[in-house]
DNA sequence: CTGCGCTGGTTGCGATATGGAACCAAGTGT
DNA sequence: ACACTTGGTTCCATATCGCAACCAGCGCAG
């Protein structure tokens, strides 16, 4: 596919994908870790891990506490995807009704504060409105479109 | 699930909700654009739309060109998923190789500029390390955890 | 060093999601 | 009036997923 997120999808954009780099974020390292806090199904999380290793998002690691199991470890390409996960946490407590759960929120940890909302900026660093955006294919066609709103 | 991203991709997890939304923010409102934007087969549009529908995401609406044959909308609950959008769209142009396609970019309109990476700040405003970054559960443990870094 | 449980898988099986093609009723263009 | 487009639905083959069983290599207690 020749758009960025049809490529992006191509690599992380299975249900399980996400929520493994999460963890990842969060600190889990080893097969257990995801396989209790995810409670997926083991031939499903070794195939995504595998996945996740190959697309560069992950990488096995020699343990960190002397274990003869290796570790997964996030890489900069796997760590960069947080603005992705910030922003699809904060929709999420915006506007999916949490019944029963606890809601969960991203916050700075040296203020305690909870994380503004992730949004586009003009360079200049001004927020921007959704009618601003446009999306172009570069070396194509000169087709601007707009984005919602 | 009780994490706010496992409850949002419970709406939009799946590999073609993105992608359908992504092309609603292009400006695509009818069945005819997403299946030949797409390449999906049809019955997996109509599952796909009706899910978004359900969810809140898209709605029917009457067609803004006087065709009787009904129009999916965003619904601003949609189209605030644009932050997701882009900042997938932006980790992909980084990391992804785009062998032959052609390469899709993110602009202010009125600059015709490309975005500034879409990434998390302060409340002040000033860009964040990931390593400032954590998760609490609100009304629960007080355990924080680190993003990685 | 010897069991015995834990870890990180693999394999086989049934259920669900997906793609492809055929078909169809209603809408639209000429 | 007629052909073509649109927005589906249905049937079928394949791919993916969860579940359970199984297994080799670790690791800890005694």
């Amino acid at each position: 596919m020749q758009c960025s997120i049809a490529r992006s999808l191509e690599l992380v954009g299975s249900w399980w994908s996400l929520l493994i780099i999460r963890d990842a974020m969060m600190g889990a390292r080893r097969f257990k870790h995801f396989e209790r806090s995810l409670g997926i199904a083991k031939n499903t999380l070794s195939a995504r891990l595998a996945q996740l290793v190959e697309g560069g998002i992950l990488e096995k690691v020699e343990a960190s506490d002397g274990s003869a199991f290796d570790e997964y470890a996030l890489t900069d390409r796997g760590r960069e995807l947080a603005p992705v996960l910030i922003a699809l946490a904060q929709w999420g407590d915006k506007w999916v009704p949490h019944e029963q759960g606890p809601e969960t929120e991203m916050i700075d940890v040296a203020s305690g504060e909870q994380l503004p909302p992730i949004w586009p900026r003009r360079t200049n660093g001004e927020l921007m409105q959704l009618s601003e955006i446009g999306m172009r294919t570069r070396e194509r066609s000169p087709v601007q479109s707009r984005f919602g709103g």
